[in-house]
Formats: structure tokens, sequence, C-alpha cells
DNA sequence: ACCTGAACACCGTTCAAGT
DNA sequence: ACCTGAACACCGTTCAAGT
């Protein structure tokens, strides 16, 4: 007797590394680093958590995965098409837009012990560019540092902060107005209150501020500029 | 009968939220994010976790008590003892050391729906010395933002970076060497590789490079120098 | 007023047992 | 070769019961 068409008993397709990981992607994406479990990735796949373990070593294992995921989804432009300033400055920009995609990732992106090959291409790229442009090694590797930084902190921040949009802003200064009794003994903290309920909170500009200051201030201490 | 001397019965000091915050702090300082459970915190304090809930709201609330001893802990020069730029970057270098003393805060200090007095008092400060200097409101917002971002953010890194002094840098360099077979195809890390084993690497310089960058970018924005 | 035991609905991971 | 059930040692939190 022949075996059953494939078409017949593939009524689930098979787990593997990769469907492990769009899984785990997809999971974190929806509910955050805490929704990340192996009970509900397993569940999710339409399997038991244990089952996982043949297909990835542990967690951490998956969090390595994920990593390169979300590093394959930044843009570095291609050595010569632009300036040092204008792709390092896309670069950041694109690294923000991922890390809002995945706010999740953003405590993991730096210090993997095993970087996969979209971290080793991306960072490979980003100190070409730097090199490239004239940057010493000891200056590019300060420069990739503040860059960095800044854009990881900046993201920390906009993920933690309590509003999202302009109009939330006032909402959560009503809110922390009324936890704070003694507002009055804090006369710039309650010029904040007022004017940010005011004016709103707009991060994508408040990012590109600081990021042109850095940017800036990189470019006139380059050599040879 | 006169009831027994205090000195006799007091073989425990009694439950405060004072003394819960304490030792959660040192619970986290020992043994980071994950070591702070209600339980482990209810083992050092001699008593069952559910006790606990007698003195903190629940776990939120002791990690708000938490990001208030750290704020507690960071200095800004009274106004008027030093420059803008000296006390920005005096504040900036302390609050560096508070989160290296307490990495497992990292996370926490931003966002804040019920602040704590130490931290409403901080972020007066802060905003009265730029205000102070003559920066207008909206490029002192930008300021702090783009100083936070960067101070929180190379904290950050530092704590995930899986080195910390200079003479462990060429050991992971070298097992991040093990785990990518194929280095000759990043050359640009191939050269981190090797020049950071030479040469090490000093977040303390690391840090005062991209804090003074960013200082000096900032007093040359600043209206009236 | 404060503390506890038991319980509920969860974690990551190991291991022997099943197919 | 892959998947599972049971188990281990954990989570935060609720609630009725104790003192």
């Amino acid at each position: 007797m022949a075996p059953p068409a494939k078409a017949r008993r593939r009524h689930r397709a098979p787990l593997t590394r990769e469907r492990v990981l769009r899984a785990a992607l997809a999971l974190a994406d929806e509910g955050g680093h805490e929704a990340l479990s192996m009970r509900n990735l397993g569940r999710k796949l339409g399997v038991e958590a244990m089952s996982l373990y043949n297909h990835v070593a542990n967690k951490e294992d998956i969090l390595d995965g994920l990593v390169d995921l979300v590093f394959g989804e930044i843009d570095v432009a291609p050595p010569g098409e632009l300036d040092w300033r204008a792709a390092m400055r896309d670069r950041a920009i694109s690294v923000r837009d991922a890390l809002k995609r995945h706010p999740w990732a953003i405590g993991l992106m730096e210090g993997r012990m095993s970087p996969g090959p979209a971290n080793l291409r991306h960072h490979d790229a980003v100190m070409g560019c730097l090199r490239g442009a004239g940057f010493p090694f000891r200056a590019a590797v300060h420069a990739l540092s503040v860059m960095d930084a800044y854009i990881y902190g900046f993201a920390l921040q906009e993920k933690n902060l309590p509003f999202e949009t302009p109009d939330q802003v006032s909402e959560v200064m009503e809110i922390q107005r009324g936890n704070v009794p003694d507002m009055d003994a804090y006369p710039h903290l309650a010029e904040v209150a007022t004017e940010m309920a005011k004016a709103g909170y707009d991060y994508a500009t408040e990012f590109e501020f600081g990021l042109d200051l850095i940017l800036d201030a990189l470019e006139r201490s380059r050599p040879g500029r």
C-alpha cells in the first residue's frame, strides 16, 4: 500500500526552529515580554511546551533567534550610496522603527554571546560606514557607542513613558497632578505639566532633535571633513 | 503583672513599609531583578510572602518605592553653585553611578505613574538648572530628553555587554570569535575584535566621551551664551 | 491589627514513557 | 525522531482562618 498523500497527513505543518521563532516573534509583539512563555508558545503552535525543546535549546536560544530577526529588519545603506551622516541617520531611524514594532527587544539587542548573522552583518556595515568616512578606529567606536546609547535609551524611554500620542499627554499630566498633592513645591515640574498638556509631545520630533545634535557634533569631530 | 520589657519581646523588629523597601533594595542589589520575588523578600524578613501585603499594596508598589530610593542617591548641585554644564555633567555621572549600584533599576526609572518625592525633587532641580541657564522651555525639554536617553541607554549597554573590566574584553572577544565561524566575512568586526582585545575598553572614558559631545553641542545651541 | 496556610493560575526545565 | 504527562522548584495574589 502506497503511503498516504502528503497533503492528507499534513493537518499541521511540522514543527521547525523557523516556525517556533516566527510564532515567538508574533507572541512577543502581541503580548510583550511576559507573554512569551514556553507554555504560551506551545499553545500557539498546537503542541505541549516540552515539544519545543526538540527544536530550540532553551528560552535563551529563542531570544537569540528573535534578536537576529529584529536585526534583519534594520536597513543600512550600501557603501557609497549616501554620505556617512545620511547613512547613519537613516540607520538610527530604522533601528528606532524596528524597536517600536518590537519593544520587548530593547534590552536584548546588545550583549548577545552568540550573535546571529543579521546582527553581525549589521554591525560590520555600520563600522564599515564610519571607517570609510575617515573616522579612525577609536573614534568610530566612540561614535557608534554614543549613537547606540542614544537610540536604545530613547527607545527605552518611549516604551516606558505612560503616553503614546500627543493627546494622551494632557490626560497623563492630569493624573500625575492628582498623584502629587504638593505640586506647588515643584515649580519647574508644574511648568512641564502645563506646557506639555498644551503643546503635546511628539516622539519622532524629539528623537530627531537629539539624533541631529549628535550627528552634527560627530561630523565636527571627523578628521578630513 | 507588668508587661515584659520591650527589649525582651523584640526578637524581630516589626515589619514596616520602610523595612520592606530596604530589604527589597538589598535583595535586588544582590541577585538582580529576578531575585526580587515576594517569596524571597518574605524569607529575607523572616515572614511569609503574604504578610508583605499588609505593608505594601503589591509588587508594583515596591518598585515605585525602590525607584525613589535610587533617585534619592542622585546628586544635583544646588542652584548657583556650578554653571549649567558642570552641574549637568556631575548629575549625569551621579545617575550612571547610581545605576551601576542598582542595574535592575534601569528600565524602571522613567515612566512611573506615581513618582515619589525624590524623583520629583530630582527632575524639578534638573529643569530648574536648565531654565535658569537660559534654555527656553522647549529647548530645556529637548536637552533633558537627549541627556537622559544617552545616560539610560549607556547604562543599559554597560549592564548587558558581557564584559566589565578591560581584561575581560579579550576573553569575550576570543569566545565570540569561536561562536562566529566565518569572521573573515566581517572585516570591520574582525578589526573590532583585534583592537579591543589589544587596547581594552573602559566604560567610564567611553561614557564621558559621549557625555561631553552632547554637553558641548547643547552649550553651542544655548541662547545668550 | 497583623500574620499564615491553602489555593489558584501561572513559570522554565528535566526525564521517563509513549508513538 | 518527535511528542507527551508528570514532576520539580518556582512566580504574584486572594481569601478565609487564625492569633
